[in-house]
RNA sequence: GGCUAUGUAGCUCAGCUGGUUAGAGCACGGCACUCAUAAUGCCGGUGUCGGUGGUUCGAGUCCACCCAUAGCCA
């Protein structure tokens, strides 16, 4: 990589049109942020752009039920999004949509030299459609019995139950999401691209010898091998009418899958950067362009930026990307987002309670090269937000700055008194910027609060606040104080790709032009700064609090808005709770028992103690459902009980189980009973 | 189910090609200091390195299997 003056182009991976950013979209576009914004500050030709992506039956669906236009609906969308994304300071050259004018015509331009090429086939293949919305139905618009676990209300493609993928063909008891109606199968034409034409190049591309650079993180290089041992197939990217998308040339009712213009949409975005700055976007996307490309993604969609899109790009005569950055997930302590949680967090909700630069700082702290997942632990946010950067960075301003400000007529001084601690911290911007260059925006981080604490200790040795008190020693005071501000300015410059707008303050308080990585060549000296002002405040538990109570009323709205709730009966007494894992449900260990024999309980007047057979154990069990079976009507008779529940003391002795019974009690109570066949001790799954 | 990853102190994470008593920050305890947004400095304890087997003179580090978590399966 030369590095004197480099030419480079970033994206980040295009926001679905359908919903509001969220924290997860965050760590994507703070991680490709802090990258670009450090290429900038090193010097070099940094462009960076992005758009939403507006495509696919999703948003079709959405504008019909909000009785608008696809358009008026992308539109409103796009405008929350780049909203959200400048408030955390995002710097974006360009934020697009590929529902633009330069998306349609590069997409048919790719399209039609794929096909001109002979790497386009068509085949006619059987759908689910939708009889009654007269619609081809996609996968996650169908739902019905897993055909291997016999789970129900599953997606056409998978199954959260037992993990298993199949067909929405196989789905038993299949029912479309829209109607509710059955799904027919019909056949329809669809276009494909061949994507085996290019498994020589792409082998070449994402397994290169040792000698060569890579263009994919080695673990993603593995992953991707799976496609290659399983061979090569068509990729499927037509979709029927009704679709919200770009018609397919000469091929009247077909669209572009919304994946086959999606990437697109990065060129399309830098296209219209081009027009309005005059860049040359040949130079760019040619076949020959020796400019850097990036593309910053999720794991999530690997196939389609390492396999498709280099392989459309080389079809279509396009230069392929340079890289792909490939990053984990974001959990919130340490689990999924979640909604009820109020651990489903938007961008802007964050926004109304709490800095960028506090979640820009965390991620900064967590993100590493590798394709882990991190986790958001909201504790440990607080913690680290405050003792790194205000308790150790910005302090070290604040424990200067009184003394330039009350004692030196706010002028710093003309040396410094520790030349080689400066030096010192100036030497490590190799480092941390070699750091920041492989995304290993963690260890940056590290070896900047390990100067941070150093710069500390400095001044702790030095003491200016004794210095100050003894006569004709004002020179000494004036030089620890310039020498601590110097030391804080470094720490600045290394932290301004992810502390932009603290930077800003910083660069206003000291009085200076925009900081740039090679800043730290020259301390600065005799120099005019003006009086002191916090540049962060503290993070309060209460904050991150409401935080976390706003993204939970957030949920409550979007639910009233959903019309399928039951007014009456027991789903509307007694909502359905909280969505668990199959591991939570594997926990709770069910068995059949024989209820042996059944007694009142001296002094209760609801329970029944029941002992229960469980083929080859005997379990005593309180349960109140006096008012509802006379003891002798249960003798005898199979039911269920939690076998592993924790015994419980009660005043009539220890209850050890439970026996399920569903009812709004007193005398309304059925308990289960078991089909013919089972016996005692048969685990119920 | 297959595949790719991850699982190390209370929390968040480092531990390169296997090699002496396993590290950091935070939290916690003690001391010092008061310039600073109660911030800072010094000292201190803390771990069956997810589990079980195996390879090896020696394994957190390699192998097998298992468990848990995440993503993908055109």
């Amino acid at each position: 990589m030369s590095d004197s003056h480099r030419k480079i182009l970033v994206t980040s991976a295009l926001p679905y049109a359908n919903g509001s950013i969220h924290l997860g979209h965050l760590v994507e576009t703070v991680q490709t942020d802090i990258w670009v914004r450090f290429q900038r500050m090193r010097g070099h030709q940094c462009y960076y752009v992005c758009a939403d992506d507006a495509h696919g039956t999703p948003i079709m669906l959405r504008a019909q039920n909000e009785g608008i236009s696809p358009e008026a609906l992308i539109e409103h969308i796009g405008k929350e999004h780049r909203a959200d994304f400048a408030d955390f300071a995002i710097a974006f050259d360009n934020f697009y949509t590929t529902h633009s004018p330069e998306n349609r015509e590069l997409s048919e331009t790719i399209y039609r030299r794929l096909r001109d090429a002979g790497h386009i086939t068509t085949r006619t293949i059987k759908q689910a459609y939708d009889p009654e919305k007269q619609m081809f139905l996609p996968d996650r618009f169908i739902r019905g019995t897993c055909p291997r676990c016999g789970a129900e209300d599953q997606y056409g493609d998978s199954c959260e139950v037992c993990g298993a993928t199949y067909s929405p063909g196989e789905l038993k008891d299949p029912v479309s999401v829209l109607s509710g109606v059955r799904p027919v199968e019909r056949e329809s034409e669809h276009y494909f691209f061949k994507l085996g034409d290019f498994e020589a190049m792409l082998r070449e591309w994402l397994f290169p010898d040792i000698t060569q650079t890579r263009h994919v993180q080695a673990e993603v290089a593995n992953k991707l091998n799976e496609w290659f041992a399983a061979g090569l197939q068509d990729w499927d990217i037509s979709r029927d009418a009704p679709y919200f998308g770009f018609g397919i040339p000469d091929a009247p009712g077909k669209y572009f899958y919304v994946w086959l213009d999606a990437p697109i949409g990065y060129m399309a975005s830098f296209k219209q950067l081009c027009e309005r700055e005059g860049l040359e976007f040949e130079a760019y996307w040619g076949k020959d362009s020796e400019v850097e490309l990036y593309h910053f993604i999720g794991k999530d969609i690997l196939n389609f930026h390492a396999l498709f899109w280099p392989a459309m790009l080389t079809g279509a005569g396009f230069r392929r990307p340079t890289s792909i950055f490939t990053h984990g997930f974001l959990t919130i302590n340490g689990q999924k987002m979640s909604k009820s949680r109020g651990t489903f967090i938007n961008a802007r909700t964050y926004l109304d309670h709490l800095s960028p630069e506090y979640l820009r700082y965390y991620f900064a702290a967590k993100l590493n090269d590798r394709v882990e997942d991190i986790d958001l632990n909201l504790e440990d946010f607080i913690l680290r937000v405050n003792s790194d950067l205000v308790g150790k960075v910005v302090n070290i301003a604040s424990r200067c700055a009184g003394f330039i400000n009350k004692r030196f007529g706010n002028t710093l001084s003309d040396s410094l008194p520790e030349p080689t601690l400066y030096q010192r911290f100036a030497d490590w911007g190799n480092q941390i910027a070699e750091h920041l260059e492989r995304r290993q925006y963690s260890r940056a981080m590290r070896d900047i609060m390990a100067l941070a604490d150093d710069a500390n200790q400095y001044i702790n040795d030095n003491a200016p606040w004794l210095v100050a008190k003894e006569k004709g020693r004002d020179a000494e005071l004036h030089g620890i104080c310039t020498q601590g501000l110097n030391l804080f300015r470094v720490l600045m410059i290394y932290l301004k790709p992810v502390l932009p707008v603290t930077a800003q303050k910083a660069e206003a308080f000291l009085g200076i032009e925009p900081l740039v990585w090679s800043d730290t060549d020259t301390p600065l000296l005799g120099h005019a700064v003006n009086k002191f002002k916090h540049m962060l405040q503290r993070v309060e538990p209460q904050q991150v609090d409401a935080l976390l109570a706003a993204s939970k009323e957030n949920l409550a709205m979007n639910e009233t808005e959903q019309p399928v709730k039951p007014t009456s009966g027991p789903l509307a007494d007694d909502p359905i709770a909280e969505e668990i894992s199959f591991n939570d449900f594997a926990k709770v260990d069910l068995r059949i028992a024989r209820i042996a024999k059944a007694e009142p309980v001296e002094g209760a007047d609801k329970l029944l103690r029941l002992t229960l057979d469980l083929g080859g154990e005997t379990r005593t069990v309180f349960a109140g459902i006096k008012s509802a079976y006379p003891p002798a009507d249960l003798e005898g008779r199979l039911t269920v009980m939690v076998a592993n529940l924790a015994p419980r003391k009660m005043r009539f002795g220890v209850s050890e189980g439970m026996v399920l019974a569903a009812g709004p009690g007193g005398s309304d109570l059925w308990i289960l009973a078991p089909d013919d066949g089972a016996r005692p001790g048969m685990r119920i799954k």
